[in-house]
DNA sequence: TTTATATGACTGAGCGCTCGTTCAAGCATG
DNA sequence: CATGCTTGAACGAGCGCTCAGTCATATAAA
């Protein structure tokens, strides 16, 4: 397995500082913080979101914020960690379920789909949001969302060659899996089209069968 | 055929207004604004370009800049118009060469896979910008896309049930459309992976085997 | 041809405002 | 009293946009 290691400490890092000195406190309150601050995120969009909103939607003094959190950028980069957690504990969650057969691609396909379709709008927001981060943030961002392509692409080369699937040569994988992970997060970023079209079902049937080669 | 129709009044539209009385001036001055801003929000994104920026960049005051142009969100709506304007050309080009036969339907997508290599930084910042236009003008910048989406869309139907295709549904049709559509746009997106573990046309041959389902 | 006037492109200092961030002072707990 | 947490007024950099004024050119009058 080349499975890659996910740090999933839940959000206690020292990687982004703070000054209260009680950890406890620094989980719960950040806890807080980052609920509101995804939820404002989504609907006003990163810069539209001023720290005295964020404040008061989390029942704090900016004063306060700024005790847990040392810049917005941070704050930031804790929203985008936070969000990759769930999706890949999503994803990780339905994997577990079923053993890598050959209809089990499809359920798992069809699983992360239906996790794009919960979390659209967090999908969405992580598109619009990453370009502000600064470097240091950004590179561990796209790695997270590799890791989370990497379930997919391990997935697929556990399979192949095996029950009917032919082998597979390594970049042929590693772009299905790719594949796979844009499919699932375009039903949100175009869902001003798709949701006019489709509900999530046939969305999911047609592309499976689009990723299975099944359509020509 | 239904063919949407597609304005494409180059730049001089009254869409957006202007101070200026002599309408070929604007339109030429507005090629220079519109150039210079594309460079600038590629390099800095949106929110840090200036106005002044803007100004200098293209050989103006702000005073004279906002004589041809209303305010910074009409001018971000002439860029993605004018982006969108050039994709579409060269996808409409490449469709013009061949008439859709049999293998033809890989050349439209090798073609516009190149499209979007030679625009991956135009395409990048469009999925950051779109955000911040106001619903007016974003309502229009997405039926732009939609047109982009409609050719390939077209090109599918006119193959649909001929030359050993087989005849697809429209759902089909259209989904299979959009991914032609976003996995050329996903070579921009996370051309952060991509180009290190492929050149675009490795990019092209897989993705090619994939749409057609020649994978599994 | 010269002079007076009108036009409209162009200039840039500056207004009004927002926002991220700080810090001196207050409060509660042990 | 000390320590740890909280508060919100204050700061100042930075922004989009305006507007009173300049200047080159075109037109009209003499």
């Amino acid at each position: 397995m080349e499975q890659p290691k996910t740090d999933t400490t839940p959000t206690a890092d020292t990687e982004v500082p703070t000054q209260i000195k009680n950890p406890d406190l620094v989980m719960e309150r950040r806890r807080q913080i980052i609920d509101s601050t995804v939820k404002l995120f989504i609907q006003h969009g990163y810069h539209k979101t001023t720290t005295r909103m964020i404040a008061k939607a989390s029942n704090f003094s900016i004063g306060s914020l700024y005790e847990y959190v040392s810049s917005k950028e941070d704050l930031l980069y804790l929203v985008c960690k936070t969000i990759h957690e769930e999706v890949q504990e999503a994803v990780e969650n339905a994997l577990s379920k079923t053993d890598m057969g050959k209809k089990q691609l499809a359920q798992v396909i069809s699983q992360y789909f239906y996790v794009c379709d919960r979390m659209g709008d967090h999908i969405l927001m992580m598109y619009q949001v990453t370009q502000f981060l600064p470097e240091k943030w950004k590179t561990k961002v796209l790695t997270n969302e590799l890791n989370i392509t990497n379930i997919f692409i391990n997935a697929l080369s556990s399979l192949s060659g095996k029950n009917s699937f032919p082998k597979l040569d390594n970049q042929i994988v590693n772009l299905v899996g790719h594949n796979i992970s844009v499919l699932g997060q375009m039903w949100a970023f175009r869902r001003w089209h798709l949701k006019n079209n489709f509900t999530i079902d046939d969305y999911i049937k047609i592309q499976t069968d689009f990723i299975l080669g099944h359509i020509f």
